[in-house]
DNA sequence: ATTATCTATAGATCTATAGATAATGC
DNA sequence: ATTATCTATAGATCTATAGATAATGC
């Protein structure tokens, strides 16, 4: 019965990650403390040295859960790649099928909006944060007729309303193929948006 | 306590149409068995005589369940309305307030995707009516390059891939309106989506 | 002495069942 | 006689706490 500060520290990141992995794969209710414990190797007691309560638990979990991209280490650090490049893995069969290292926003977007206050401060953060990666990622394109002012802004604007709906898309699109029981049809919906999303103007 | 065969009947149909709505409400596994009894005015004891288990209740309520178009009655059948006109209902905010009487994928996408396989074969047709659905409101378009063959065959593919983007564009954006804490980002992925899925050559 | 962990359990909640009650319907 | 409903509860599960144990760290 070890119990060094670095030892403390060694599991509560492990819960951390389990945590933050099972939450994924089962939505936010689903996952019970002892299980998570179990399968870090400690038991339900030592839990609340750790965390005040189950709900802070979910909050750190989903706070320190980043989106793992399918092939990549964990710490690949921020995407360089072109918008092509991330919608195709976004749309991934890999992403698909593997939600517990995949996006949060995509596995638990409705879970979160059954969620109390903190829970959505934190994913309103994480969809704004997807929202500007990939405004950055999107090429320039003429100016929508909307916009007054200086072409600049009419740009960003245009790119910021762009990426709302590419992200829209990714979002609804592993999500539908995740819950549909025909793995055709679930391909096919991953496919057809992965085609039209860089085709249509958005890449 | 009567207990005719139609108020059976009547009693039966409450059950599901309650189920439904707090389903979509509050997601899969949280609403009690207690909690919709009650709301319909009955006690716990009685359901088994409707429902041989709660997933049977689950599967009824989703099957029956279906989406009361914003401002209409509960029985407006088919719509029969425009594209843009079907977009501007799914995305709007009385749509996003209302989940329990709005689109079932939009509201439990994420939750079918860990459920058993009765529930997901369920969602699944549900899927593939909405795709028809969207796709019978495109207009028609162009051959896409990548299909061989007749020009009408052409036309019906690229009108199905064009719908599954509209409705994953749809879904996704409904679900991160829900998810979203701030109210403006809310209104603002909402207005986006509207605005590019209705220009962006879909309509 | 402090504390990270363990075992054990109280209290809450939920599904499903048992047995009683009273109205229906042959 | 049948059955739709009720009350009561067994059994499972989950969060959180209490108290014991043993290694750490001043």
């Amino acid at each position: 019965m070890g119990h060094s500060q670095s030892e403390k520290k060694s599991n509560h990141e492990r819960i951390l990650r389990t945590a933050a992995k099972r939450l994924r794969e089962k939505g936010l209710e689903a996952v019970a403390i002892a299980d998570v414990m179990k399968e870090v190797g400690l038991t339900v007691g030592g839990f609340y040295k750790h965390f005040d309560s189950r709900d802070d638990l979910v909050v750190e979990a989903l706070r320190a859960a980043s989106w793992q991209r399918p092939g990549q280490p964990a710490d690949a650090g921020e995407p360089s790649v072109s918008l092509a490049g991330f919608i195709d893995e976004y749309l991934s069969e890999k992403h698909r099928d593997r939600p517990g290292s995949g996006c949060l926003i995509g596995a638990l977007a409705g879970d979160v909006a059954r969620s109390n206050k903190r829970i959505r401060a934190l994913a309103t953060e994480k969809v704004r944060c997807a929202l500007e990666l990939i405004a950055g990622l999107l090429p320039d394109k003429q100016n929508d007729a909307g916009s007054a002012g200086n072409a600049v802004n009419g740009r960003r604007e245009s790119a910021r309303k762009r990426a709302t709906l590419v992200f829209s898309a990714l979002v609804g699109a592993i999500a539908l193929s995740r819950a549909v029981s025909d793995p055709s049809l679930s391909d096919e919906i991953l496919q057809s948006v992965r085609e039209l999303l860089k085709s249509q103007g958005n890449s």
